[in-house]
DNA sequence: AATTTTTTGCAAATCACTTGCATTTTCGAT
DNA sequence: ATCGAAAATGCAAGTGATTTGCAAAAAATT
């Protein structure tokens, strides 16, 4: 196990959020090149344990972001998240709730799933009760749907 | 209405799956610059008549795909889409189907969900017919609908 | 420890997408 | 229909995230 792998997996796995490349890439700076941190993510993901999504916002621009996946360990389960548009940050939304849905998908479509990606957007409680209820600054939202 | 957005409105109306920016760009490029093209779909997701996500597939890289979305018309009403990895095309999953789902993280969590992202992704029929349930080095594989 | 294999760093490239700005188009009011 | 303000477009150049080539350095093997 390389030097960079280890510190790649220490704060993926200490982290409880998802992080970007360029994020990782800050807090090990001291370690290793940005372009290792790609390479390592790569890596982790084509291992099976990593998992990621791209996500657009508004602070940080479009980024893929990376969580640690340990097969076995439920803290580390895949996951999904909901991104506040406000703070930009991330909330858990626990264990994978849509295997049944998946399931249905495919015996109705004869597809066979390997993946998916889900996300959710809009405002968390902490801004919501600050009066950000996102009639402000906010660029394309109104419905319940969409991206 | 600009020649523009009546030339991408057309394009996405009849596409019957998500097309990405460069996509439509080459389906018009008859009438107008790339940079128009982008600047057309951010309007029209601003206005609400576009739906996008970004999906990264092996053949055409990271990119953001958009479909129409005209309220109250059935047919264009936020769908979810499953993406093939082999053939690289895309299968409608029909309507929304998370938002029981949605509702009920609203209510757990006390978030306010404005949009989410959703996408499967595997092998399609034609392709598992096919014997190809892996990542081969195919594209143009089978034909099925549009293109 | 010597050899082979993999990983890393740096520089430069790519790719999708955005921005500045001058030139059209569109559109509402005349 | 026409004029002028406001919005949209094209072109060139810029961004920012991510990738690639290649030689040096670190790991894994023997």
């Amino acid at each position: 196990m390389t030097k960079a792998r280890k510190a790649v997996l220490e704060v993926l796995g200490t982290a409880e959020r998802p992080l970007s490349a360029s994020e990782i890439s800050s807090l090990v700076s001291h370690c290793c090149d940005p372009v290792t941190i790609y390479r390592t993510l790569h890596y982790l993901e084509d291992k099976g344990l990593a998992d990621s999504f791209v996500l657009h916002c508004t602070e940080h621009g479009t980024e893929r972001y990376f969580t640690l996946l340990a097969p076995g360990e439920a803290s580390y389960a895949h996951h999904h998240w909901f991104h506040c548009e406000h703070c930009h940050q991330f909330i858990d939304l626990g264990d994978c709730r849509i295997g049944t849905l998946v399931d249905a998908y495919q015996e109705e479509l004869g597809i066979r799933v390997t993946g998916h990606t889900l996300y959710l957007t809009g405002v968390c409680p902490a801004c919501s009760s600050l009066g950000r209820n996102g009639q402000e600054h906010d660029h394309r939202g109104h419905e319940s749907q969409s991206e």
